[in-house]
DNA sequence: ACGGGACTTCGCAAATTTGCTAAGCTATAA
DNA sequence: TTATAGCTTAGCAAATTTGCGAAGTCCCGT
């Protein structure tokens, strides 16, 4: 999985960007998408009790392209292949554009 | 916007896909989510009170671009673009994996 | 020490998405 | 009618993601 970026995102997040760099705002933002969809994806596979090999073969595809999906430091993350992998769980993708800074509404996190 | 494939997709999920064919589950659950977001982005554009060219340039790209994500059919969301739009609106993608059949839990569409 | 399982990383080719320009289409205003 | 705004669609090159095999690590069980 590689866990690690998160909390220097964070780190840099507070020191240097929100204080003057809005721009940037979207490649943190970024950054944060993808590691939590990386984490989504691991922690679904494992609550499920599958393997990364395991999963692969019901998604179609292979175990190295799960763990790279896996990895929080990838970009590459599609609809296509989010639902895909929903599919093989008996899920579904539902996305959202929540708002940042000025609205505190609860996060529905499970 | 080109809105008409989801009553459509409706009536066939019912139809044919339900009974007996949950391999293409898959397709059918990909073609919602593809529609669901495309819908999300022209409401979050419109409620900006923006054109599309306009958004457009916020999130650095052409108006036909955003023409093609706000289509019902279009196929090729990536957490990427997802994201520059987010960012642009000031929001932040958030991305869930939902249970569908065997568990009636509330949607939280607003 | 020797497998074997689970996972990561690498390297490409193949497939897909993005960026852009140009061309339509419809509705509204002059 | 002519012009313009807003949006859609087509077509292609460029960029990016996916598929997949091979190789490497780490850890456990024998």
């Amino acid at each position: 999985m590689k866990k690690k970026t998160t909390s220097d995102a964070l780190k840099i997040m507070d020191q240097r960007y929100f204080d003057g760099k809005p721009e940037r705002q979207a490649e943190l933002e970024q950054a944060f998408a993808e590691d939590a969809v990386a984490r989504k994806i691991y922690t679904l596979r494992t609550k499920a009790g599958l393997t990364q090999k395991q999963l692969a073969k019901m998604v179609g595809t292979t175990d190295s392209v799960i763990s790279r999906l896996e990895d929080a430091d990838y970009e590459g993350h599609s609809m296509a292949m989010l639902t895909r992998i929903a599919a093989a769980l008996d899920k579904r993708v539902e996305i959202r554009f929540v708002p940042i800074r000025h609205t505190p509404q609860p996060v529905h996190e499970h």
